[in-house]
DNA sequence: CACTGGCACTCGGATTGTGAGAGTGCCAAG
DNA sequence: CTTGGCACTCTCACAATCCGAGTGCCAGTG
């Protein structure tokens, strides 16, 4: 029996059950595809791929489906990325063009890769620590607050106030803000510590303890507790697989409110473009096992801000899923890269 | 036929109803209620009662369910607003106590309203022209650029870019700053257009295009172009009740994601304690005609700053649900006031 | 040796029929 | 006005049945 069949009959079997939904059988297999065997030939293979962990069928007269390791190898080696057809790809542009700020453009996003790909989207927020500073700004509020606002490449704008002790900071401030951004402006954000060094001791033992107070609620801000923020959209495209997740869709929504369940189904950042695929249990969050999870990151150049995905059911058109999250991980990427 | 029975009936069947989920029958409803008559006589009342449209029988042979109209009079004359046990109020307070800044508070307080109603929760941002500035700052990016960070008293921070033509502008950077903080801060953001009328002429000629276009950016952010935000959580309690939305999750799901709609939903902001309640089809979003919204003003003593609410299907325990809103309002209300 | 046609077998899903139970409306009597 | 009684209706649950899809296996063929 050749093995090469034995894929081309695999990879059958899993683009006619994404498209169609129901396990598909023998018979329609050499129908609907021209294999150029009988339904008896194409029976053995499947029995071969069964035992092989492959597909499975759901119940004795059925037709068989796909495994989580059948996908796998679909995936891996069975197809190619489908790219969008040039007019998406212009309106991708021209809707993402439209954005103003960085909060534009990761809503955009995440509404267009809901749309595009008919699945839940998530976007994350350009990784604080990867960012460089672009401006650090303290303004005072009252006398005994300040705001930090720190201002990053990427567009990104976080707060942090600031107690203090009471006195008046007025005039130390112009000083320290002007040294600190000569210090760190258009460095990376993770090269801050190391940079702040011994910056305090420039300034008199009297205000050392404004500035530490400064300090230490910056290296909070991009350290120790740098916020990392994943917005998600499409949810409503859950119900239209619900027959994917059984009486599941609970769970699910569950996960999807935990911030730390969607940084952890988007995965480390890797290089933009190259797709990270997590099908079924492999993600490693439970109530998510009869999902999958594509994810890209976006950047500049080579250098990835953050990630993009989508999630869905395990029976997802691979494909046209991560021909779409490519190009739109590009059209973000390069929109944030003016 | 006493009226007043009627409408303890009526009562009877709502409570019972909201908390089985069945319909409910004669029998049943003088079992479970003391109502000192035969079920021969409820039937009559039952009657009468869906006669004036207050409950609707699904069938020949089941109960009565109470309809909107039912829920209507029950909610306005036949409850009272249940209030939150003490260790309620108490976890809602410490829970609250947590936040570190403004989205903090709103991201708890949507967390907590979906928690102790088990329903879907909206939570809006103090709205921006009913608060007053606290500060403005004019933070300049690269040489053509300036970033307006606008911040309020409720803690909002709010950022627009401003596109500015070539030149040095440092110099009269601090000038404008310091003039414009001292003509608006502490004031009420809906005065500022009035306040900077004329607020140009006091800078040379030379100047007024850069002033200019930080002003009608400052207005545009205030006034023509608010973005007001509602943060909504919990959604999976909307599985819960699939009984109530039969086939409808899909469409609430993508109502959901408008902003516009919640917005809509959540309704112009009243005072804070006046409970707002939307029952089945008076809410104008017409695929959400099956839910209803129960909202209500959060803010610092009879001054509103937005709204917070709750959407759930049609049977809920609205006084559960009110007394549980209007506690959280309180306290969020509280803690947006130091 | 790989492929094919044929055939018996299995099993799930749809359909239909039946009965039980719940609830009602109405009526006549208290 | 209230009540007990009764006939009626309708849904739901369950069982029995049937149909068809799909399989596995086997013997035959190039």
């Amino acid at each position: 029996m050749s093995d090469e069949r034995k894929l081309e009959v695999l990879r059958a079997i899993v683009e006619d059950y994404v498209a169609t939904g129901e396990p598909v059988g023998s018979k329609v297999l050499v129908e609907r595809h021209k294999l150029g065997v009988s339904s008896a030939t194409v029976r053995n293979d499947m029995a071969a791929l069964e035992d092989e962990g492959y597909i499975s069928a759901p119940h004795t007269s059925a037709g068989r489906i796909p495994t989580d390791k059948g996908y796998r190898l679909f995936v891996d080696r069975l197809s190619q990325v489908k790219p969008l057809s040039p007019p998406e790809r212009r309106a991708i542009q021209t809707f993402l063009d439209g954005a103003v700020d960085l909060e534009d453009v990761m809503g955009r996003t995440v509404r267009l890769l809901a749309h595009v790909t008919r699945q839940v989207a998530l976007v994350q927020y350009p990784i604080l620590n990867r960012s460089s500073v672009r401006h650090v700004e303290l303004v005072p509020i009252g006398l005994t607050r300040l705001l930090l606002v720190l201002i990053t490449d990427t567009g990104r704008v976080e707060q942090r106030m600031i107690e203090l002790a009471v006195g008046d900071h007025e005039a130390i401030l112009a000083e320290l803000r002007s040294r600190l951004n000569t210090l760190i402006s258009g460095k990376r954000l993770s090269d801050v510590p190391s940079l702040v060094d011994s910056f305090v001791d420039a300034f008199p033992p009297a205000d050392h303890g404004l500035v530490e107070a400064v300090l230490a609620t910056l290296l909070e801000t991009v350290v120790e507790r740098p916020e990392e923020r994943v917005v998600l959209g499409g949810t409503a495209n859950l119900t239209r697989a619900r027959d994917e997740f059984p009486l599941t869709l609970q769970p699910v929504l569950e996960a999807l409110e935990e911030q730390v369940v969607l940084l952890q189904l988007l995965g480390e950042a890797g290089a933009p473009d190259s797709i990270n695929v997590l099908i079924g249990a492999e993600n490693t969050v439970e109530s998510l096992a009869g999902a999958s999870v594509v994810s890209v990151g976006y950047g500049r150049g080579d250098e990835a801000f953050a990630q993009i995905g989508v999630l869905g059911p395990t029976r997802m058109d691979y494909p046209a899923t991560m021909g779409a999250l490519s190009a739109v991980a590009r059209y973000v990427g390069r929109a944030l890269s003016e």
